[in-house]
RNA sequence: UCCUCGAUAGCUCAAUGGUAGAGCAUCCGGCUGUUAACCGGAGGGUUGUAGGUUCGAGUCCUACUCGAGGAGCCA
C-alpha cells in the first residue's frame, strides 16, 4: 500500500511510495523536481541523474502536468523543500502521461474554468472547499444524531406546486407529470409526527432566473423539522448547530481555511455563539439606519439585507416577518396575526440568508384557510391536512443552505464554488 | 424579464481609425537545489457572428450570439 503524501512528515529516513498527479516540473541540467500531488497534501520529489535507472531519468524530463505517477524513493526532511519533507526518487513509474493540460499555474477567468470544472476540482482550492464541504455535511448530521434527530429523506419527484410560489423543474412521470422538489419540509411535517426529531438533507431545485452569486439551479439543503416545538426552538437548534460548526471547523479545517486565505477571526465571534434575535420591525429601523427605507409588509432585498447583517459581528436572526410575505404554512404570531412565528437566519459580510424557517401552522381550520386565501387547491393538500386532524401539535423546523453557508465559512466570491458540478441558469456542463 | 459591463493566440491580457503584440502554455536547446525556477530560440490569429460608415475598422455605428455582475425571487 502506498503512503498518502500527508503521512511522509512521519516517515522521515524511511523508504516510500507515492501515488498521485504531476502538480510541477522543473528542471536543472542533471536535476530535476516534481511536484506531486495525491489529495492529501503535496510533495516534491527530487531525481539525479546517475541515481535512477537510465529510463526513469529519460522519462521523468518527458513529463506533462497531471502526468500519473507512482514514485518510490527515500522521505528526506530538507529545509529547501516546501513543506520541509521531500522524496529521493529511486524509481518511478509513469502510469499515464498526458500533453497541453488546460488549467495552468496561470491565472484563467471564470467561464474557461467552469467549462473545465471536472479538471478544476484538482486544484488546491477547489480541494480545500470540496474537503470542507464534506466536514460540513458529516458534522451537521453528527450534531443533529446527538440531538435526537432521525434522517428521513424526502422525495425529490414530487406531484405538484408545494409551496405555489417558487418555479419548479417539470418533468415526465409516465403519462403524468412531476416537479423536482423545492423542499423537503411538508414531508418532514409528516416525519416529525412519526419521530418526533427528524431531517432530511438532499438536492433541492428551483427554476428561478437568477442570476448572482448566491443563486444556484440546483443546491443542497439540510432541513430539520421538530414536533412540540416553537419559533424559539427552532433558533436555538440554529444557533447550536452553527455555532458549533464554527467551533469544529476553525480546529479541524484550519489549514484548509488557510489555503482559502480565510481568516480565522472573521469567524471567532459566529463560534461564540449568542446570535442577536430581532424582529422584522426592529430590522427595519436597523436598514433605515443604514439608508435602505423598506415599507412596513415588504420583504427585505438583497442590498437591505446585507445592510442589516452589517450591524451586527455574528449571524443574526430575524424573525416575526409580514404573515403575508411568508408561506401559506407560517404560523401567524397568536398575539398579532399581522406577522408569523418564521425566522431568517442572515451571514455577515454581504452573505445574506443561510437559513429560514419558523413554526408551522398546527390548527386544520387555520391551514385551511391561509390555502384558500393564497389560492392552492385543497385537495393537492390532502394528506398535509391528514398531520392536522390526527396528533397535530404546535411544531416548527427550517431549512439550511449548504452552499451560501459554506460560502461564507470560506469567503468565497460565488457559491458556484462551493458544489461539485454547480447548475446555473446558463450552465449545465460539464 | 430588466439594467450595467465584456468577447483579440490554447490561457490571461495589450494595441491614438493606419504593418495585430506580450507573458504564460506548447516545441527545440542550455543549466546539479529549484520554489509560479531561470536563460536562449521557434511555431501559434477569419480580433464572437452578420451588416454598415471610412481611402483604411480589433478600434466607430446597428443587430444578433455568448459570457460576467446586479435587480426581482429566494437558501
Amino acid at each position: 500500500m502506498a503512503t498518502r503524501i500527508r503521512d511522509l512528515t512521519s516517515q522521515a529516513g524511511q523508504e516510500a511510495t507515492v501515488q498521485g498527479w504531476l502538480v510541477s516540473l522543473r528542471k536543472g541540467g542533471k536535476i530535476r523536481f516534481l511536484v506531486l500531488r495525491d489529495g492529501s497534501g503535496t510533495v516534491q520529489a527530487v531525481v539525479r541523474e546517475g541515481e535512477v535507472p537510465p529510463e526513469v531519468w529519460r522519462e521523468s524530463g518527458e513529463l506533462a502536468q497531471e502526468a500519473s505517477l507512482v514514485i518510490s524513493g527515500l522521505v528526506r526532511p530538507d529545509q529547501r523543500a516546501p513543506g520541509g519533507v521531500e522524496l529521493v526518487v529511486r524509481n518511478m513509474a509513469v502510469v499515464a502521461n498526458g500533453a497541453d493540460y488546460p488549467i495552468t499555474p496561470k491565472e484563467h477567468g471564470v467561464d474557461f474554468l467552469m467549462d473545465h470544472r471536472h479538471l478544476w476540482l484538482r486544484s488546491s482550492r477547489q480541494e480545500a472547499i470540496l474537503r470542507i464541504r464534506s466536514q460540513i455535511e458529516l458534522f451537521l448530521q453528527t450534531e443533529l444524531a446527538r440531538l435526537g434527530f432521525v434522517r428521513v429523506d424526502s422525495p425529490i419527484l414530487t406531484p405538484s406546486a408545494c409551496e405555489g410560489t417558487t418555479t419548479l423543474f417539470e418533468t415526465a412521470y409516465f403519462e403524468d407529470k412531476a416537479y423536482l422538489s423545492q423542499s423537503g419540509q411538508l414531508y418532514n411535517e409528516a416525519a416529525a409526527a412519526a419521530l418526533g426529531r427528524v431531517y432530511c438533507f438532499g438536492p433541492t431545485f428551483r427554476a428561478e432566473k437568477s442570476k448572482t452569486r448566491r443563486h444556484l439551479m440546483e443546491f443542497w439543503m439540510l432541513e430539520p423539522e421538530m414536533a412540540f416545538a416553537s419559533l424559539e426552538d427552532v433558533m436555538d437548534v440554529e444557533e447550536r448547530l452553527i455555532s458549533a460548526l464554527v467551533r469544529h471547523l476553525l480546529a479541524e479545517s484550519a489549514s484548509d481555511l488557510a489555503t482559502l486565505e480565510r481568516n480565522p477571526e472573521a469567524l471567532a465571534q459566529a463560534a461564540a455563539g449568542d446570535f442577536p434575535r430581532i424582529s422584522y420591525e426592529e430590522a427595519l429601523a436597523v436598514a433605515a439606519g443604514a439608508g435602505h427605507q423598506v415599507a412596513w409588509g415588504d420583504d427585505f432585498g438583497s442590498p437591505e439585507e446585507t445592510a442589516i447583517a452589517a450591524a451586527f459581528d455574528r449571524p443574526v436572526f430575524v424573525h416575526r416577518y409580514p404573515t403575508a410575505a411568508k408561506a401559506f404554512y407560517m404560523q401567524p404570531d397568536p398575539e398579532r396575526p399581522e406577522v408569523c412565528l418564521s425566522v431568517d437566519l442572515l451571514a455577515p459580510e454581504g452573505y445574506g440568508e443561510i437559513a429560514g424557517g419558523g413554526q408551522r401552522i398546527h390548527d386544520l381550520e387555520l391551514l385551511r384557510r391561509r390555502l384558500q386565501e393564497q389560492g392552492l387547491p385543497e385537495e393537492d393538500y390532502r394528506w398535509y391536512l391528514d398531520l392536522r386532524r390526527w396528533g397535530t401539535q404546535p411544531h416548527a423546523g427550517f431549512g439550511l443552505g449548504i452552499e451560501r453557508t459554506l460560502s461564507w465559512l470560506c469567503g468565497l466570491e460565488h457559491v458556484r464554488e462551493t458544489i461539485p458540478f454547480p447548475r446555473l441558469l446558463t450552465r449545465l456542463y460539464p
